[in-house]
DNA sequence: GCATCCAAACCGACTAGTTGGTAGTCTACT
DNA sequence: AGTAGACTACCAACTAGTCGGTTTGGATGC
């Protein structure tokens, strides 16, 4: 397992990603935050790739994790995806996690090391994967109407609510997030029948 | 007028944002694309922030040149939003221009120096406004349907597009722009009558 | 025709600070 | 005694930016 300043490490390093992505944070930014000295963070994680790769993989887990309770809380596949809106609705609203990092690292992929490059791949595709799983569920419960094939209509998705958190970036506004997202979501829903 | 150098480290600083954004790319980089010395560089633009809002300020007026480009050339606004969403498709498939310098900096945002912070806002803002006008124009010769405001509409454009950027980046493939674009289109498009 | 002046362009050498990362040491706990 | 965690003291490479100085191609005055 991991110890505790470890996971301080961790945390500390996924929230100054999320507001800086890759290349504007720094080892002296977590030893600052986390009131350590330098060397004792490559104690812990060697390198600034592994240590993102380990954020990036927690961050996964918890997507994995996160949309398992949705999964298991909620029926309805149309008020899963509503669920996961509202989620990053919430996140951006009270700003302590205000984008998603698989999202921000993808805008700087040229520039990252092979191994967080794959990690950031893997997080598309597993929400990709749940996006898709849960559209066709939805249609078969005629809750929800697709115009083009679940792939596409999750991929489409998926690129809205990335898009709409870099447009609540650029206008510092977490309102257009939300305005976005419910038109998105108001289209997915089927005419009540 | 700018002079000659002038314009290739502005276009030199162009391409290589839009491969890594701010923060990763740096005056010995351009140094070494121009072949120029880098106090040469700060000759022509003193600061990084400068030279970055020039950069974005170029891109704005291409942006404003281009829509009046296809304004005057498209009668069709449905066409005319395809001739947009087309030109990134082939930006992105050629390589040369593979991103939105704007929405890529968006990602940035809290790191960024206060003057660009608010050029990446003004291109928003523009694109915004030339979307919502082409959406209404759309409306109103019927060859467009909107399930929402013209506004919201344009922001959820605009999302989907720069999203797409961002799902192209994570998977490393030029298709899957595509595929979300059109079926955004698709979804704009009235049915015939 | 020719000296003079000027400004733009350029460059070598440098600054102060930061970057990710290393070596070796001390300490506390098992 | 061994090990995990933390530390001080480094390192080479790189960052944006500065300084003083040279070269260049015109304009201007005589």
């Amino acid at each position: 397992m991991l110890g505790e300043t470890a996971e301080r490490i961790l945390t500390t390093a996924r929230s100054l990603m999320m507001e800086r992505g890759y290349s504007a944070f720094s080892y002296a930014d977590i030893s600052e935050a986390v009131e350590i000295k330098k060397p004792s963070i490559h104690h812990h994680f060697p390198t600034k790739a592994g240590l993102v790769v380990a954020v990036l993989q927690a961050h996964r887990e918890r997507l994995i994790q996160g949309t398992a309770a949705i999964d298991s809380k909620i029926e309805s596949p149309l008020g899963r995806i509503q669920a996961y809106v509202q989620h990053w609705e919430g996140c951006i609203r009270d700003k302590t996690v205000p984008f998603c990092i698989a999202a921000l690292l993808a805008a700087e992929m040229p520039s990252l090391p092979e191994e967080v490059r794959a990690e950031v791949t893997l997080h598309f595709n597993a929400l990709e994967d749940w996006l898709e799983r849960t559209l066709k569920a939805g249609v078969k419960k005629h809750e929800i109407q697709l115009q083009n094939s679940a792939a596409t209509e999750a991929q489409a998705l998926m690129a809205m609510v990335h898009g709409a958190m870099l447009s609540a970036r650029a206008l510092s506004s977490g309102e257009v997030f939300k305005t976005i997202t419910d038109a998105a979501l108001k289209r997915l829903s089927a005419p009540k029948r």
